[in-house]
DNA sequence: CTGCATGTTAGGTT
DNA sequence: CAACCTAACATGCA
């Protein structure tokens, strides 16, 4: 499940290899995972340079020559592969960027098939969803920010961690993660978060996304980076999917709670309920 | 075979 | 408008 670190390392590990190569032919193997009209992205993006690969929130911009940048969200299961032409593609192999004067290709793959593609203007990008609706980065706001959002906010504080338009890019495992780290239970009001603990949890969830994007991601289902290689950081999981595990800080059972329908992994005694 | 879990978001209701 | 709920997507697993 690609969240920010995940995305980041994607981001940064497609960068090095796409920037400056022109797209000689795309194949649409299953033309439903494009958001956009098939014949106009068939027609548009053959022939153009990639200019630039970056993130915001868990979505990838890839830049393209011309005014034309392709926007991709991974959802759950979706990759963007950096392979080598001579390997068939696999079952879930929907989308092919083949480049002119090189031997590897640009796969999207989705076991699930709830991520997307999408080609627009460059110059549009931000006016419509999902990019117009995204909140902050939280590795970019800053703590007096985070407490104002916190407290003008009456939601239960781990679905506001998961809403994209409140801070963009965790997903469940960074907002369980951070959460331990800051010893909030997820079940808080926002707004009864103390101003104190407001900071302590920004300044946990940039501590867990700068950590797991320095260990390239979290591997726990199909993630994969842009060369095909597992992310590191699972293994330094505190609390995600560790149900009935010990808390590493106190020894406590782990417990899960599912929260509006997701499952929320804490420890009960680290992360006491104010309410 | 059934039913559930999974993350996200669109779309609905309160 | 904010908060909350549910459906939908496809697949894998108990």
């Amino acid at each position: 499940m690609p969240e920010l670190p995940e995305v980041e390392t994607i981001v940064r590990g497609l960068r090095h290899k796409v920037v400056g190569q022109r797209i000689g032919g795309v194949s649409l193997r299953l033309p439903k995972i494009l958001r956009c009209d098939q014949g106009e992205f068939v027609r548009r993006v053959p022939g153009r340079t990639i200019r630039d690969v970056r993130r915001r929130g868990k979505l990838i911009i890839i830049e393209l020559s011309g005014g034309w940048s392709l926007l991709v969200h991974l959802k759950m299961t979706g990759q963007l592969v950096w392979t080598p032409q001579a390997q068939p593609p696999q079952r879930h192999t929907h989308l092919v960027f083949r480049f002119r004067n090189c031997p590897f290709q640009l796969r999207y793959c989705d076991q699930r098939q709830f991520g997307y593609l999408l080609l627009l203007e460059t110059a549009r990008l931000s006016d419509l969803p999902p990019l117009r609706d995204l909140g902050p980065e939280p590795l970019e706001i800053g703590e007096s920010e985070f407490v104002e959002l916190l407290v003008s906010r009456t939601r239960r504080i781990k679905p506001l961690l998961l809403d994209q338009s409140f801070v963009a890019g965790l997903g469940n495992i960074y907002a369980d993660e951070s959460l331990w780290r800051a010893r909030a239970h997820p079940l808080t009001r926002a707004n009864r978060i103390s101003l104190r603990k407001g900071r302590e949890l920004l300044r946990a969830v940039q501590s867990v996304l700068t950590a797991a994007i320095e260990h390239r991601g979290s591997s726990v289902d199909t993630y994969r980076d842009a060369v095909g290689q597992p992310g590191q950081f699972q293994s330094r999981l505190q609390v995600y999917g560790r149900e009935g595990r010990s808390c590493p800080r106190c020894g406590r059972r782990i417990r899960r709670l599912v929260i509006s329908g997701r499952s929320s992994f804490f420890c009960p005694r680290c992360q006491r309920r104010l309410l």
